[in-house]
DNA sequence: TTCTCTGCAAATGCTTTGCAGAGGC
DNA sequence: GCCTCTGCAAAGCATTTGCAGAGAA
């Protein structure tokens, strides 16, 4: 309660740097674990948590968002523009939508929400996963 | 390969007829816990491995849709028809939206994906949680 | 000193898996 | 018998947390 303010620094560390630059730019939607690989090449004094905890942190200062769209593990992206996405269902490859698109629900049909946000996922095959489909590489597709 | 066919039968079993019950016409949008927990109450012979295998084939049935909304566990919906969500960010809530309602995408943004089906999600207020907010319970809103 | 950040390791939480036994055809 | 399904317990992963030490102000 009379506690003076606190968590409202932060500091950029070589780590948090390491992080911030891998994201920065990134299009590749990577999990932690992806971008713990990538930073550790360059910078082996990195720790998984502390990748965890910078993700948290940027999280919360709104430099990155977290996506749920694979239930396996979640995945950031450093475009924090609001954007929709296309999900290939065979590689699960994430690409965003940069385009300006409107996506609006009629008040009537919004059960007396107040919408705030909006994010549309489109799944479909990737042009790549749809050239080894035609090579015959079968049936590979995922949902 | 030579194998004769195989995992093509479904066995209706009183723990996966309890569970396609408890599923059926269910809005709430369960977790593998929930659903747990409820079938648990009449039928105290179901283990949560159970549960999780008799979603996965419901699943693999196509009888239930997997959600990904939430980071932090998965839900099940039984409404297999398409239709997208409504989510309260603060109470977590997620409604079905089932008037239909197109989702488009113009053919040159989607970057040569074939799409096949589309999700959008509605981030906002729920009734109940305005009510809440209004009452001045503070600022609890999460995402 | 004081405070945050870090790495390590342990812990947590959700989900999956191995296996022996039960039950149906 | 043969095959699937089940419960239990153990294992598997992704993610979080506890804690002591390092480092900056």
């Amino acid at each position: 309660m009379g506690q003076p303010q606190r968590d409202k620094s932060f500091k950029l560390t070589p780590q948090r740097a390491a992080i911030m630059s891998y994201l920065e730019g990134n299009m590749s939607h990577p999990s932690a674990e992806d971008i713990y690989a990538a930073v550790l090449e360059k910078y082996p004094m990195v720790s998984l948590a502390t990748v965890y905890n910078t993700l948290e942190v940027l999280k919360q200062l709104g430099k990155v968002i977290e996506l749920n769209i694979d239930g396996e593990r979640k995945h950031f992206d450093p475009e924090t523009v609001p954007h929709h996405h296309l999900i290939c269902t065979m590689c699960k490859k994430i690409v965003n939508i940069q385009t300006e698109f409107d996506l609006e629900v009629p008040t009537e049909i919004t059960k007396g929400f107040s919408i705030h946000s909006r994010h549309a996922n489109f799944y479909g095959v990737c042009p790549e996963c749809k050239k080894s489909e035609e090579k015959g590489m079968g049936e590979q597709r995922v949902a």
